[in-house]
DNA sequence: GCATGCCTTCCATTCAGCGAAAGTAACTCG
DNA sequence: CGAGTTACTTTCGCTGAATGGAAGGCATGC
C-alpha cells in the first residue's frame, strides 16, 4: 500500500471491503476491535476506515459503541437489480401463491454454490424455517436450491458433487448419483421436492423461473411433510413461476419496471448538517 | 491521494463510496464513463475501482457492459439492523394490519430529513402509491413522515421548517404554522393524519412507535380518499406501533431477535474459482 | 474513412495511507 | 487505591500504492 510495511499488494479499497466482510448473520454487531481482528487490518487503519465508512452511513455505531451495518449501506443494496427487478415483477405473483397455500413461500436464485433466498412470505400459520431474506442454504438440500441446481450446465452440477455437501439431516441427498438422478427426475417433472432434507418435518416444492438466460430464479413453498402432495402442490407454483419469467423477458429492456413516477429519485443528501440520530441522552 | 495530482485530500474510500453514490433510483445500470462521469472521478481511476468492487461483487457487470449494484453488496445491506432487527421484529404486527385492513401497510423510520420506509406490504387491491421499500419521501407530506417528524424535538422540526418543502399535491401543507399545529395535534391524538398531501386521491394515517429512544419508526396505512375515517383506522395502527415498540424494548439486547438457529453463519465464499454466472451466451 | 464515444492499459510522479508507538479512558481485581 | 487489562484514539515520518494523462483498441454512425 501507499505507506508503511504489512502485507503488500493489499489495495485500500480491498481493504474497505474486508470491513465490511466482517459482518455477516452471525455478527451483526461487532466492536472496531472485532472487526479488526475479523478484517486482519492493523487497529489503526481499521480506526481510520471504519470513521469513514461511518460518515459515508455505510456503518452506524450504537450507544454502547458497537458498530453494525449503515442505513446507506441497506439503502444501495435495494438498488440491486435483484431488489427492483426480479422480486419487483416476483411479488404479485408469490402473493398470490402465498395467498392460495398459506405457506412459506420463496424466491431465489444461485450464487456461487449457494442458493440465496431474495424473497420470503411467511404468515402465522407457515411452518416456521431458517431461510430468511438475504439468507445462504445449500442447494442439494433444499427445494429452490434443486430446482436452480437441475438446470445448470452439466459441469458445474459436476463442480458442486465434487465439494463437500452439507448434511442437515440424514434424509438430505448428498450421494453424487442419486443426487444427479433427483436432477434428471426434477428437470423432467418440471418441478423439485424435497422431503425432510432441509428440516425434519418439512417438505418443499420449487419450479425455475426460465428465461433465455437458463434458470435464473425459482420459486418455492415449504410444508409440513404430513399435509403435502407434491403433484398437487406443483401447479400453482410453475404457474407462478412460469408467469414472472415472462415478465422478466416482456421487461428485459426495463430497468425498473412500475417505478415511471419516480419520486425520491433525487441524490442522496450528503452528511452537511443533517443530524443523523438526534442526541436524547 | 497516493499519487499523482488532482483534487487533493479526497481519500481512496471516499472514491470508492462515490461510486455507489452514484447509482440511484432513476440510474439504477451504469455505464463505466456514466460512473465516472456522476462520482466525478478519473475514467481510469473509475476503471480500477470498479474493477475492484465488481470483483467483491459490490457491482456486477450485466451482459451489456453496463454495470449495477451487485449480489453482494444487496446481502452486506441485509445485515443492517434495520433489516435484521426492526423490520424482523415489525413484520408479523405488519402482517395483521394488512390481513385486517388488505390496504398499503408502511414501515418508515426517519434518516436525514426524510421518511425513509423499511418495509411496505400491498396487495393488488391496495391503492398503488410511490413508496418503495429502499425509498424516501418528504416527511411533512406523508403518514408516517408526520408521525415520525411529530415526536421530534422542537430544534429539529424546525429545521425541516427552515427548508424548502416540496410540495406534490395542492392539499401538501407547506405552511410552518399550519405544520406546527398539525404536528400539536397529532401528538395529542397519538396518530397522524395526511388528506391527499403526497398523492390526489390517498389519505393515510400512521403512529409512532415509540420507545424510550423516542419515535424510532412508525407505522402507517394507505388508503382511498373515499373510503376513510381515520378515527376507525387509527385504533389497530396503534396497536401495531405499540407491540413493536412492545417487542423492540423487550428484546433490546438481543441482536438479532429469531435467528437462534443461524445456519448459513458461514462466512462469505470469496471470488476464487466459483462461478458467479455460467455464460450461456 | 473519419469522427465519436466507450473501454482498457501503461507509466512516471507523488502524496495519501501505513503501522508503531504513545496517549486516553473505562474497568477489574487484589 | 494502585496496578493491570482491554479498548479505543491520535500522532508521525516513511514510502509504495494510487493517480490521471496519454495512447491504443474497438465498436457505431454518418
Amino acid at each position: 500500500m501507499a505507506g508503511n510495511t504489512s502485507e503488500s499488494g493489499r489495495t485500500v479499497a480491498s481493504r474497505l471491503l474486508a470491513i465490511f466482510d466482517a459482518f455477516d448473520i452471525g455478527h451483526l454487531r461487532l466492536s472496531l476491535s472485532e472487526i479488526s481482528r475479523r478484517s486482519g487490518l492493523s487497529l489503526a487503519t481499521t480506526h481510520r476506515l471504519v470513521a469513514e465508512l461511518t460518515a459515508w452511513r455505510g456503518l452506524q455505531r450504537d450507544a454502547d459503541g458497537l458498530y453494525s451495518i449503515g442505513l446507506r449501506a441497506w439503502e444501495v443494496g435495494l438498488l440491486s437489480p435483484l431488489h427492483t427487478r426480479l422480486r419487483e415483477i416476483a411479488l404479485p405473483y408469490l402473493q398470490s401463491l402465498y395467498e392460495a397455500s398459506r405457506e412459506n413461500v420463496h424466491l431465489a436464485v444461485r450464487d456461487g454454490f449457494d442458493a440465496m433466498y431474495v424473497e420470503k412470505l411467511a404468515g402465522h400459520r407457515s411452518v416456521p424455517i431458517v431461510s430468511r431474506t438475504g439468507g445462504r442454504l445449500p442447494m442439494h438440500a433444499t427445494g429452490v436450491g434443486k430446482a436452480l441446481l437441475a438446470w445448470e450446465s452439466r459441469a458445474f452440477v459436476d463442480a458442486v458433487l465434487a465439494r463437500p455437501l452439507d448434511r442437515p439431516t440424514s434424509y438430505t441427498i448428498t450421494e453424487p448419483g442419486r443426487l444427479q438422478r433427483e436432477l434428471t427426475d426434477t428437470r423432467e417433472r418440471g418441478y423439485a421436492v424435497t422431503r425432510e432434507e432441509m428440516t425434519l418435518g418439512t417438505c418443499s416444492v420449487a419450479a425455475p423461473v426460465l428465461t433465455a438466460e437458463g434458470a435464473v430464479a425459482a420459486v418455492g413453498v415449504v410444508v409440513h411433510s404430513v399435509r403435502v402432495d407434491p403433484a398437487k402442490l406443483a401447479p400453482p407454483i410453475r404457474l407462478a413461476a412460469e408467469g414472472i419469467a415472462a415478465r422478466l423477458e416482456a421487461t428485459r429492456d426495463d430497468p425498473h419496471p412500475g417505478y415511471e413516477h419516480d419520486f425520491g429519485a433525487a441524490p442522496v443528501r450528503r452528511a452537511a448538517g443533517v443530524p443523523d440520530r438526534v442526541d436524547r441522552r
